[in-house]
DNA sequence: CTGAAAGCGCTTACAG
DNA sequence: CTGAAAGCGCTTACAG
């Protein structure tokens, strides 16, 4: 940039010096600094008269407390990390929101950071950099990352979305229980198998759905077709239903997201092929699936109450601060899944040759 | 530590006491705490041999500098705030992507403080969370907020995401630009006047571009419908539109976004008007816009350059860091929107009654 | 109810 | 190339 000679503002900052500080309001009000901070934090007895000259000192000098400061000597704070990847997926974009409306009630806040991807090392990452100043850390979207390469920050209150039942607090919906009721559903509505549109082979949400899938058609004594890959986006539920949309064999199609099946929907129709009446399609999520047509069954996934609960188990550890070195206490909930039936499955009239 | 009587670790926190110091390093490496500064920020000279044992130490202890004291006695740090709400609405979610990747190859964390809604007592709560330990604050969804009731920290480096010429930098999508296209390419496929489903009265963008449809009816002598008014939800944009569905003089719709298009979409097609040949419908966003049925036709905002640019200006500011008291720079960037035209707008060869 | 002193963990000049 | 001292702004015991 242009330093003209050693440039020691590069990064311009916070300048602490020029904001005004708990001395300069204390000065003003004719007190001392710690009865300002009495006063910033509503703690000890000030005389109300004394309170009032330092609420318009405060005022008067556009005076807030410096956070750093505050964490440094408190050695706590009242503020959440959250540690998140790809937050434009609906799914996840509930979640947070969730998260952070739940620990606002209590008192919290929460501050996000996005990792570059779901990866281990980019999510070890941004739990280095999120852990700072936090007083407990939420971790979402742990797909893909092999748990056991992640590096949780030591002594701090963890707790991951993750339907998996893992070695720390977790809370996740019931991915298996879930695909279960959508594929069988399907089987129900006289398809004599369901094909299926997963998502990437490395995650593990896909493959708890695809496994309850295989389960059910295997259970029913169906064939069990290939599975086909997508990313969850769209774009992927259109290139991998190209394949099954001129298949007039294929009359269910189970796409693991809703998204996924946005695409499968334009692949079906672009062939010609009428969804209800010549395939039945399902999704997973319930967050745009009532706003496709056909309006898509799909399985809800209770996001804010996964929300909840990740706050809750995360205040629980927060509460009952264990003594260092205590065995944590681990807690994996499942959230139940719901199945929502719409038009996309729904068998009409004119269904008479199935 | 614990307190037994009082019990003053109420809330957890990043506990100081359990974690590995600067100090705790430089004695295990026989060293000072500022050679192990130095060799955390990989600043001044260290001899290999030196760094080495340090860095050792570092990782047998499992140390990471304290950011809350690294900030305070620094006055900066390399954290960019982002204030927002509602991120799940596709728009802002892609802003958010662009502007966290755009930040991270300055080499900036983002930190995301989500604000429970849009009101400016809400985003200046979130305002004054966020700015701490920051160097520069970029805030979103100015939408509804009044600007001048707007409180934003004092010296810290700001630019919001709005589509209007304010008094701070800016950045946004050219919404009467974008709104144009759109409402000229309905009208050019041959309806007689355009329709719209436009966002929350007070919504600036949705002004914007209800502004603009107006503008292009006048001046094209069509006669201008009732404005409605959804919240930007595709629920929204259905019940809006299903007013219009069972209106045969209805030939053109024009919704403000892409959900609400999916709503309008849904209440056309329950009421068997056909789409394009008996309505032709246009959204803004271009998200969700290929991936409903038909696949709509769509202004596009080009969310990663209006991120690039958002941090870009806020970088600006820090680099050339004016001195106190000066006038500020004010720059307000517009970005260009395209009209990506699909099939719900297209004629086809039976589309001869029009 | 209020204040003087100490210190959280780090980095910034200043010496050597 | 390395270290001893000072201090960022705040809060925590401890006195009065």
């Amino acid at each position: 940039m242009n330093d003209t000679g050693k440039g020691t503002s590069r990064r311009g900052g916070i300048g602490w010096s020029d904001r005004p500080t708990a001395k300069d309001v204390a000065v003003l009000a004719g007190v001392s600094t710690q009865t300002v901070s009495r006063v910033a934090n509503d703690t000890g007895n000030v005389l109300p008269e004394t309170r009032q000259r330092v609420l318009e000192a405060m005022a008067r000098l556009g005076y807030s407390p410096n956070a750093a400061a505050r964490v440094l000597r408190a050695g706590r704070s009242s503020s959440l990390a959250l540690v998140a990847h790809h937050i434009s997926r609906t799914g996840e974009a509930n979640i947070i929101e969730a998260v952070c409306s739940t620990a606002r009630e209590h008192g919290y806040d929460v501050q996000l950071t996005i990792a570059p991807s779901g990866s281990a090392a980019d999510l070890n990452q941004a739990m280095t950099r999120s852990r700072q100043g936090a007083a407990g850390l939420v971790v979402l979207g742990l797909e893909t990352a092999a748990v056991n390469q992640l590096r949780f920050p030591p002594n701090l209150p963890v707790v991951v979305a993750d339907s998996r039942t893992l070695s720390l607090p977790s809370v996740g919906s019931d991915q298996a229980g879930g695909a279960k009721l959508a594929v069988e559903h399907l089987l129900a509505t006289g398809a004599s198998t369901v094909h299926i549109v997963a998502g990437p082979e490395n995650s593990v949400q896909s493959t708890q759905r695809v496994a309850a899938w295989r389960s059910v058609l295997t259970a029913a004594g169906c064939p069990v077709p290939p599975v086909l890959h997508g990313d969850w986006s769209p774009a992927s539920g259109y290139q991998a239903a190209q394949q099954l949309a001129d298949d007039q064999q294929v009359r269910a199609v189970f796409a693991a997201n809703d998204e996924m099946a946005a695409g499968v929907l334009r692949a079906l129709h672009e062939a010609g092929r009428r969804v209800p009446e010549d395939v039945r399609v399902a999704g997973f999520d319930d967050v745009s699936a009532p706003w496709l047509w056909p309006p898509v069954t799909s399985v809800r996934q209770d996001f804010s109450t996964i929300g909840e609960l990740l706050i809750s188990l995360l205040l629980d550890q927060l509460d009952n601060r264990p003594e260092p070195g205590a065995v944590p206490v681990t807690q994996s909930v499942v959230v139940p899944a719901q199945l929502i039936v719409r038009g996309s499955t729904m068998a009409t009239a004119t269904d008479g040759h199935w």
